[in-house]
DNA sequence: TTTCTAATTATTGTCGACAATATAATGCTT
DNA sequence: AAGCATTATATTGTCGACAATAATTAGAAA
């Protein structure tokens, strides 16, 4: 009733999912573990009613793994998981750059090119930290999501697969000088968006997902060549 | 431990799920009806803990629309709501027919092909009954979503966005020439799988799909000028 | 020692009751 | 009578305990 803005309800469910999300996107709660209900409702300082709300939708994305009866485990990384995920993201991202060159207004697009050049110059202040890059990129497609202005899309992408794609991410970093890269393919996909090319900004997007998958997959590759 | 196939554990909230579903997408549980959990529990005879599990995944595949503290209500059906559907339908189909062409074995093949013989022959004795074209439809898009072999992709399609997609085609129901010409279509579809062309298959899907939504689309238009 | 069986333990699934929030009804003020 | 505040009611969110199932361990037979 005061003037602030609206507030939607917070539930005690609602902040123990945020909480084990980020614990398991950073590698907190490790890849592979066993989830038990009883430990984390000590842990977090709460029944297994709302704890098991929060479950049910790390599984919604895939997160976790749960199998009736037995339990579930945190999802493991793998590179044909990796695969398959980029390979949807790379279609649901494109089809978002379609839709947003039509949809998006003239102020979304002078909006996500303000947000660009504050990245760009936060990232110049904290050069080699890879963490900012990791934020302003998924701000950046998230804003891209939001311009297709579907609602079943923008479910799909920002609340099921984004958790799993920056799970990846996170625990197998960007490196070398994908990091830089980023930002121009950034501008030429908003650029694209600017001048309504969906079918570029299609395709520029699908470039640049790509890149980012053979960039996390060399990493994977890597990783389970040295001590594998 | 028999030599019995393996049987997936089924849970009360399985059950209740699967009920409440078909009720909901059969318009048994009207479009737009305000969800009692007291109500429902007393109604399936349980308690409200497997209930609310089940409303949770009623909430993911798009059914119901849950606002914290104040309680759920059956989705409505809409023309926005069904163009940003099949939208992502046509976007994901077409990629599951890409996919399909590249992965799907002989076998697969065959076994789909047997499938639209069969439903074919039990239209025809049913003819105008349009129950069965729309589970030999579903049943045939199964397939093919399967064949894809992207797990992602699968769950989406099959396990979220489904469910919806039979609630506007059984409230509102195929009509008309439609019904006999899908047969068609999904015989080509099969056939450019077969001859692994993936893009034919991808353009003839994204037409079946698009055709099936403008005949849903009229029904709606009617309905909404009809009454009013 | 190994393997299968049986009992034990622990975890998940379900239940009924309480607390917090939202909705509906009632009474009061203008 | 209309609008607002307040009370009363009902519904959702959360809790602790019990039942059913799975995992583990101990024990017996080969």
């Amino acid at each position: 009733m005061l003037a602030t803005e609206f507030k939607e309800a917070i539930t005690a469910a609602d902040r123990v999912l945020v909480q084990i999300r980020t614990a398991i996107v950073e590698g907190e709660i490790p890849a592979g573990t066993k989830i038990s209900e009883p430990e984390l409702a000590r842990r977090y300082d709460l029944s297994r009613a709302p704890l098991r709300e929060a479950l049910a939708r790390l599984e919604r994305c895939h997160l976790i793994e749960r199998t009736p009866n037995a339990g579930a485990r945190v999802v493991k990384l793998s590179i044909e998981g990796l695969r398959s995920l980029y390979q949807l993201r790379e279609e649901l991202e494109g089809l978002a750059c379609r839709l947003a060159a039509e949809h998006m207004t003239e102020q979304d697009i002078a909006e996500v090119r303000a947000l660009l050049d504050q990245h760009l110059s936060t990232q110049r202040v904290r050069e080699g930290e890879s963490y900012y890059q990791e934020a302003g990129d998924v701000d950046f497609h998230y804003r891209v999501i939001l311009g297709s202005k579907n609602p079943y899309l923008i479910n799909i992408l920002s609340d099921e697969l984004y958790f799993l794609v920056r799970m990846y991410r996170v625990q197998l970093g960007m490196n070398g000088p994908r990091v830089s890269r980023a930002f121009d393919e950034h501008k030429a996909i908003i650029n694209a968006i600017a001048n309504r090319d969906g079918e570029l900004a299609d395709l520029l997007m699908r470039r640049h997902i790509a890149a980012s998958k053979r960039n996390i997959e060399q990493q994977l590759l890597q990783q389970g060549t040295s001590h594998g």
